[in-house]
DNA sequence: TAATATTACGTATTACGTAAAGATT
DNA sequence: AATCTTTACGTAATACGTAATATTA
């Protein structure tokens, strides 16, 4: 069971059609239908009844329809959580304090964030404390 | 997002080693690493902290993981219904009746079976109806 | 340095598009 | 007769395996 059958059965099970799937999905008709008779036949059986006008779903179909949509509804979703995570993981943060607080406080601070956020740059502002920017340089370019 | 790479994922994050992964899934690990650098690629970001012995779920792949899960046994229940149809959809069935009764109650019944279920062949053992038989006609072949 | 992940490249599988054939009302 | 699906076949894209390289503790 590939992804792209299952967008394939969608589009024929909401058109009704193959060739207007076909085009819906951006694939020529034929190797739209040769990828729904690969799905069919994992699935046992045909997934929808053949007509001069289009095809009409079958038993096996109806069952099929809400579980493929379902499927493909979890990929979108799972894609777009993670997507969201990007902010927090790739960029830059400029970052400023005063010398003396800084230099306490920072290292074991920066070291952690690295960690956790291996891809994120980190700038400093106020260069004046010789642990911070010995501490900086550790983490590479 | 392909199905191989959501198995090939589900194998790293169980194990926690690319190479074991590889072999349970009988792939090359060179194969399993782009298959998940091709999956990262369209997450947005590492789904795992390399490390020298294997890979540590990220905070993006801790989100994914429970995700890919699911999709995976969606697609594995999705078939196995499917697939437990094949006992009700293809087949035939003998059906015999007392002449009678059979006249007037067997027309609609049969008209809404071979709907629901267009390849099961339907036989009748009492011929006797004109209208039974006419009704069966319809059907086609 | 030892164990692992990554990259490079040639090969094989697979999906695709075009064109012809088959099927159904 | 007309329209849609299916099959055939050559082509292009993609995943794979082997070998070499890079990385990390």
């Amino acid at each position: 069971m590939e992804t792209h059958q299952l967008r394939y059965f969608l589009a024929v099970a909401q058109t009704g059609l193959f060739t207007q799937a076909a085009k819906q999905c951006n694939v020529s008709q034929p190797s739209l239908s040769v990828q729904i008779a690969k799905l069919e036949d994992e699935l046992g059986g045909p997934l929808f009844e053949r007509t001069r006008k289009g095809g009409r779903l079958t038993a096996r179909g109806e069952t099929f329809l809400p579980r493929a949509r379902k499927i493909l509804e979890e990929m979108e979703s799972a894609r777009e959580d993670a997507k969201a995570l990007s902010g927090l993981t790739l960029g830059k943060v400029s970052l400023g304090c005063m010398p003396t607080t800084g230099a306490h406080l920072l290292p074991p601070i920066l070291t952690a964030f690295r960690k956790s956020h291996p891809k994120i740059q980190v700038q400093l502002k106020e260069e004046s404390s010789p642990d911070l920017a010995r501490d900086l340089e550790q983490g590479g370019s």
